[in-house]
DNA sequence: TAGATTGTTAATCGATTAACAATC
DNA sequence: TAGATTGTTAATCGATTAACAATC
């Protein structure tokens, strides 16, 4: 039997769906139903209850969704329900203030090391972080056995760095730098760059 | 004759299209087909194609397209061949390290406010910026004419501080806070939220 | 001209919605 | 039981791809 394909972008609302699933229980509340869910994201809820019986059953007719065994479900099949170790490149501005985010832990993340290839960065502390030369990246990623990173350096260092990750056994890659990276296909890359956020509203404003 | 509507999953691809024509351009290429573009950004070429030809013939059978000349096409189409004033709420280690990224000007915006609500930082200085005091922000807000905001507030606030965004006018929000806000329909909002994308990646890792 | 690549059409593919039997 | 809501099927809707005439 094959593993079913789940389409990408389902998956992609999966942790929406259990980022509002935890808001609703340090709200207090028990249940939810697919409705009340999909009217907090704006996602119908023909279209929730069709993505959740991608993965199983977990609701009950005429009741709804436990909230907590939901979001635990949604813990396992995103692979949260465990803590992932990350390594984060780049202490500018931005990587510094990730490196002091405190929402990574209890989503299923945790930074462990942080790099830089700055003479004048290297060996200071950011956080609880000594900040590593990169020039041993591939090594000290190796070692850790670490599998996710993010990239937060300058768009000119950004394919070179990947290319280290890829070679330290790196297998997803979180990209801060406005740049498409190139990587082999068993590398899974996500970019966050406002910039293009910015633009996708002013296409709609007068 | 009506605006032919878009579809929006057309529209998020744009920014892309311009920041890859962009980049090009700052390595000195001058023409480009929709093939190599496809290449650079993991999108098949009858579909940048495609997209394209929504808005408009913008290249040569034979040659491709000018890089130049789509990149402006595109900036027309995306409104950033202006500058937008921007709000920041929010200076924590995330807000300073927006107020203090370099990308936005020469991609159609420019941060003019900055707003927090603690009493040790209203006033001081971040980067160009002194932090305005969030008491005000409506009044501020709707006397520089702003549209656009970005909200780098605690999950806790982020809800607050929207309804005052909208009530000052703004049509567009970048919530950086991992929650979903509601708006009235004619507001625009986009989200960044890391862990959301880290957890994208997981899903499919072993 | 010969070669290349666009813009567009038609065909395919996939995602969303509507509806409802099942059942808690 | 009556009411509510799931899980699932079928229908609709929309997006992507393939293919090619047009043309630079």
């Amino acid at each position: 039997m094959q593993k079913p394909k789940v389409p990408d972008i389902v998956v992609g609302r999966l942790p929406l769906y259990l980022r509002a699933l935890s808001q609703m229980k340090s709200e207090g509340k028990r249940v939810t139903s697919s409705q009340e869910l999909g009217e907090r994201l704006g996602i119908s809820s023909a279209q929730i209850r069709k993505d959740l019986s991608q993965f199983g059953g977990f609701g009950k007719q005429g009741t709804g969704y436990n909230i907590a065994y939901l979001a635990d479900q949604l813990k396992t099949i995103l692979k949260v329900d465990r803590v992932w170790d990350v390594a984060l490149i780049g202490v500018g501005d931005l990587g510094r203030a990730v490196a002091n985010y405190g929402g990574f832990l209890h989503r299923g993340f945790r930074i462990v090391a942080v790099f830089d290839n700055d003479p004048a960065k290297i060996g200071s502390r950011i956080g609880s972080f000594i900040v590593e030369d990169a020039t041993n990246l591939v090594t000290s990623i190796r070692s850790k056995a670490i599998k996710v990173a993010m990239i937060a350096v300058s768009q000119v260092d950004a394919q070179a760095v990947t290319d280290r990750l890829v070679e330290a056994g790196v297998l997803g890659i979180l990209c801060y730098a406005p740049i498409s990276i190139a990587v082999p296909s068993h590398v899974k890359v996500q970019y966050i760059d406002p910039v293009v956020h910015l633009q996708r509203m002013t296409y709609h404003l007068p």
